[in-house]
DNA sequence: TTAATTCCCTATCGAATAAGTATAGTTTAA
DNA sequence: TTAAACTATACTTATTCGATAGGGAATTAA
């Protein structure tokens, strides 16, 4: 059980927009190079993004992508949401059922929400030491 | 992000067998009609867990699976290693890298694994209500 | 006003994985 | 010695994942 690449890369992705000086959009293009991602992979998952609420674009010469919000009212949560949906261990099937295993997979559903939902952007950003990130230079 | 529907099964096929009475093990037909899981994809679950140490079987006319152990010794997360393997979020990319993400989802495997080592096959069925479940009449 | 830049959107594809079937055994009890 | 039951592995099919393709729309600069 693991999250999808897709989710991986989108986190990833927001944190370097976050990084970035608010000043000028991140374009596609230059987060494909850093961060590693294919380009028309990375545009699937930044139109989600923004069309989830999460990012705003410019487009046109100069364009690119910038938070819609502060990085500290971003959840991780929110971003797993929108790539991979919500977080449902037994896939919807079990929840009319009132049976053990039921109630320890609901359990388990908060747990891991409720961690998720505690880690804004900008807490992972102020967790990272300088020397491990490469920073963009605008 | 969900649990696979082997494990699932997996889960509901030693929860019935710890169910039974230890008299008699039981039989795979039987558990197939009881949990409505396909034959012969049961057949290579409960393998599994017999090769993995947690059943136990005998063959020929008679026979069945039973527990190798105690129902309270047997971890939820057990099985579900057994069958999914491990739960690793970032999926051993990001192991090394001591970058925020990676904390984050250290912890979150640490606590899903927590929460999935306390509850044992014989809770479980303590949690169920008995006009929940139908059982065996052997 | 035209060309270059950049995001927007949807369709499609290939590979991997998941789910389920098939077939040919071996062991045991009656 | 026959039928019941598990053992083992190979195979097939369906779904999901990761990635690519290609044309369109908005914006800026020349």
């Amino acid at each position: 059980m693991k999250i999808s690449k897709k989710a991986q890369y989108a986190m990833r992705a927001v944190l370097a927009i976050a990084r970035a000086r608010r000043t000028h959009p991140v374009q596609i293009g230059d987060l494909s190079k850093l961060e590693q991602i294919p380009v028309k992979f990375l545009e699937q998952i930044l139109l989600t993004l923004k069309n989830g609420g999460l990012l705003r674009s410019k487009r046109g010469a100069g364009g690119g992508y910038f938070l819609d919000k502060a990085a500290g009212d971003i959840p991780l949560l929110t971003i797993l949401e929108l790539i991979d949906g919500p977080f449902e261990p037994l896939g919807n099937d079990a929840h009319e059922s009132p049976t053990g295993l039921g109630q320890c997979f609901d359990q388990l559903r908060e747990l891991v929400n409720d961690h998720l939902i505690k880690f804004s952007i900008q807490d992972l950003i102020d967790m990272e030491r300088p020397e491990d990130i490469l920073a963009f230079e605008i």
